[in-house]
DNA sequence: AGTAGCCGCTAAACTGATTTAGCAGAGCAT
DNA sequence: ATGCTCTGCTAAATCAGTTTAGCGGCTACT
């Protein structure tokens, strides 16, 4: 890989200038003194050589490495990573840096291996991702370094990039109102352990906040809110089965997320009901199964792409210490109408 | 980010021996002649002061950076992305490599400042991953490395790896037989350009072919074959309820993928029909709503961890001339029964 | 006695960049 | 003539490792 590169010496001499000199115009260093005819010659030679300077030779002397360690608990269980990955990665190459991607597993064995790896690179700063939003504590070591975190919080008040959940719940909640929905609204997938424990889950809570808030203010109380174990499709199914076996049947129906949606979709094709005209669903996620639905699912999109991108913008050019909260926009398919009766 | 870390000197000091002595003791060099006593000063020292080698400062003299560059056409759009990642990621972490990710989202121009960025940063090979299993050239600039080609194959012959397609479709087909399907079998998902262009898929010919042979081998002959012009839901979807206004209703159906079966559960569903009392479905890829839905879906999983694992092992610890096809393990779920009639 | 070889270790060169300190010459004022 | 500043440039140090060449001292052999 990459044998035989012309040097910095060898640009020099090309240019009959020595590498101070070939050093500087390259760097485009201001307040040099180096002639007009000087600077020709370097840019001509490096030109003429192809030549790349040795990052290697660079960040040894600079202690800077143009590349940034991306530090994961999960990349691969979910598919939400990728849209992290790429929105970082496109921000990183827009500021010339590059990502040096681990994973934990939650194995802290691993993650310490992964975090001397990459000090051991050399990285100019660390972004430190879960895969589900939540409150974490980060591993002491990094603390040396800039440091983000990406959906998730921590107890040092890091800087960190978050999803807009609760705004999301009330967009979710306003979207039924405005169509007419007023008290026969059910919500599917409470969980006291997602919402009550922040290492679990801080978007739980936030989106129920938003719903609540958002009905509050319109005077509306939710028909009924069913637990769910898990975000799963089954679960959905069965907490649908379980309301369409209620006497008063929703017209409406709020999913924790999208998976819970496709859940609720399934019971509702057995029953022979019909979204949206017997029931109108809204959902969370917008993972790439609200679109393939039939009808296709109204959900609030969590802004992957976005956040990470975010993520590396804080991380090199600064941020303010507020969590930054990126909204989740509302992607409207032919879930929702106004209810029949 | 990693300040006032001990160097090679400082340990070198403490134990009482020179630079030299350090070095060749920690790298555990073979045949050298330094005493028992001075190795055990040399890990003492380095324990007790934390010691973690620079490794900018020894890739300039080694050329050697213990880095991966994982460059791939496309990482977020599809969800596989992250097992091939994942699976690099462990074999790499085994080996104490690390992995440099980039994407060219098929942009010559991208691509071009990825493999910069790569090569100016030393890596020791370069993995070069397609999200669709196809027929790719790679760029010269690469060559001068070791390369693997991951989940592609291209004109120059380099190693590479794929999923072995062809004999899931024997899978598959012979799954159906078992069963006792025979001459009520309909397929869905044929697609000229997928199987006709190598630049396109590779998967869609061979999946074919092994379908083909299974049930050649048999003596059976496909019902009838649909054409899908893009393997997604709405595709599957429409070819399903075409083979439904067919006067012979098949017994089963082979979908090319996982989405095109989950477009075929909705024509099911919608037409009263009961997957597998009424029809038995398989498919192929092992897309996470094969698990989801209702009953779940047998299909092949493609082995994406397992590939980016292999590809990394290729890399590193040589590999044979031959294509490396890593075998797709049929996924038993409820969509396939004994044909009723 | 001479020298060959081994043992245990080290000085110094080397990798390829950045950066500090400073030199030679010109121009100008005193 | 001297000193001063400015211009345009360079030698050498530096970063933190690896690697080459080789140095004394000892033993063993001829």
């Amino acid at each position: 890989m990459g044998r035989n590169r012309a040097t910095l010496a060898d640009v020099a001499r090309r240019a009959g200038l020595s590498k101070t000199a070939a050093s500087m115009v390259l760097n485009g260093r201001e307040g040099t003194r180096l002639s007009a005819e000087a600077h020709q010659r370097v840019f001509a030679a490096a030109e003429e050589l192809g030549y790349r300077p040795n990052l290697a030779a660079r960040s040894l002397r600079t202690r800077k490495t143009a590349t940034i360690a991306f530090v994961s608990d999960i990349v691969a269980t979910t598919r939400f990573a990728g849209g992290l990955i790429r929105g970082a990665l496109d921000a990183a190459r827009e500021r010339d840096h590059v990502l040096l991607i681990t994973e934990t597993q939650g194995d802290a064995t691993f993650e310490q291996y992964a975090i001397e790896a990459m000090l051991d690179r050399q990285v100019d700063g660390v972004i430190y991702a879960a895969m589900a939003t939540r409150r974490l504590t980060v591993p002491a070591a990094i603390l040396g370094g800039p440091v983000v975190l990406l959906n998730a919080t921590s107890p040092d008040d890091l800087p960190c990039v978050l999803p807009d959940d609760e705004r999301a719940g009330r967009t979710v909640a306003t979207t039924l109102l405005d169509q007419g929905h007023r008290d026969r609204i059910a919500l599917i997938g409470r969980n006291r352990l997602k919402e009550d424990d922040e290492e679990v889950s801080l978007a739980a809570r936030a989106r129920l906040r938003g719903v609540h808030q958002a009905l509050g203010a319109a005077g509306v109380e939710l028909l009924t809110e069913c637990f769910c174990a898990e975000w799963l499709p089954e679960h959905g199914y069965a907490a649908m089965r379980t309301l369409l076996g209620r006497p008063t049947r929703p017209t409406a129906i709020i999913c924790m997320n999208d998976r819970l949606a496709f859940g609720a979709y399934q019971a509702l094709a057995e029953a022979g009901l019909t979204v949206p005209d017997d029931l109108s669903v809204v959902s969370f996620d917008d993972d790439p199964i609200a679109a393939w639905l039939r009808p296709g699912l109204s959900t609030t999109a969590l802004p992957h792409e976005q956040m990470g991108r975010r993520a590396v913008e804080i991380l090199l050019d600064g941020g303010d210490a507020e969590p930054s909260l990126v909204p989740m926009p509302l992607r409207r398919r032919r879930s929702v109408a106004t209810p029949a009766g």
